[in-house]
DNA sequence: GTCTATAGCGAGATAGAC
DNA sequence: GTCTATCTCGCTATAGAC
């Protein structure tokens, strides 16, 4: 196997272990046992566990620039790539029942570890806020108004992710997800809100 | 030192390292040396890692109930009790921009550890969710409805929470705080709400 | 009730053969 | 590029002296 592809195996298996057990948790041999590779080939690739974070990270970093590129290349206008980010909420429930928001729980975990790299796992947040408020900017809204409401809005799919995962109603998932389209509703033109 | 004394010493100290460098994080050694005693003295007050914790989600079970009470006594009418819960954010600021919220932090730890104790710290959360949902009842709200606001509420510290720490902005808190209050202020009678 | 000493394990990380 | 073998460390947990 080229030592690419091998690279990307495992930061791919690092990237779900890390979610759905933790940082701290997932030892170098749960990584190496799910890419069917020894624990010494493993050094081989990655140094230290700190470097497959920042791998990880990067990837999540590149993948959510896809995506949100994606959504905005798919022609909806600004309201409906709002819709697209709330969403996610509903099209990946089964995950975050189990283990919260992928971005919140790490960002979490390094919060406390108190790891360098936790700067690095808030870009994954500021990165949505940023395009968000693009899209409320482009609704019309001043460039304050538009900041808050993208940081309200991640902040609600934060506090639905935590709960859901927590107490583990499966049913607030959609009354929220309705309650935020209905917010993007009432936020369509700066005049309809106060 | 009384062995009572001790164990509500050990107790106390796991509380805060659990809050603040997360639960999986903290080794025996660490309280030990918080409470100024030795690895072996240790386990003459807990035979394991689980039971500190389920002595630790006991004691903030136990506060929290003694805070929802305080607020109900302090005369306050339903409004100002739910008041009283947005204000923590205010009160715990500096805490919850270093280390989020205790209840949010340690249910989404515990799930990705798959840890036996992850249903007895949620109900942390539902102990907040029952006690909102009553206050909310008694403004008038049906009971669907109360729980619904209770929830909404309930999620949105979390996402304040979440994101405060993540990524740091100290006036966001502020900004969603003063929302929170205007939602309350809007859901004063059931009437005032679609 | 507190201590020191230590067993036993799994972690991160390295060396060197193939 | 992959392997086995090994080092070192810190962790949970125990034994037994005081």
């Amino acid at each position: 196997m080229p030592a690419s592809d091998t690279h990307a195996a495992i930061v791919e298996a690092a990237d779900r272990l890390f979610y759905e057990n933790g940082f701290a948790s997932t030892s170098f041999a749960d990584i190496a046992a799910a890419v069917k590779l020894s624990r010494g080939n493993f050094y081989y690739h990655f140094k230290s566990k700190d470097e497959i974070l920042a791998a990880v990270i990067a990837l999540r970093l590149e993948r959510t620039r896809q995506m949100l590129e994606r959504w905005e290349a798919e022609g909806a206008d600004s309201e409906g790539r709002i819709l697209s980010f709330i969403d996610i909420l509903i099209a990946n429930r089964a995950k975050i029942m189990r283990f919260g928001c992928p971005v919140g729980t790490l960002c979490n975990e390094l919060a406390k570890l108190d790891h360098a790299a936790g700067a690095d796992a808030a870009r994954l947040f500021t990165l949505f806020r940023d395009w968000l408020a693009r899209q409320f900017r482009a609704l019309g809204h001043s460039e304050d108004e538009a900041a808050r409401l993208a940081m309200h809005l991640l902040a609600r799919s934060q506090g639905v992710a935590t709960l859901a995962s927590s107490i583990g109603d499966e049913a607030f998932i959609d009354a929220e997800v309705t309650e935020m389209r209905g917010f993007v509703a009432a936020h369509r033109r700066p005049a309809a809100h106060a």
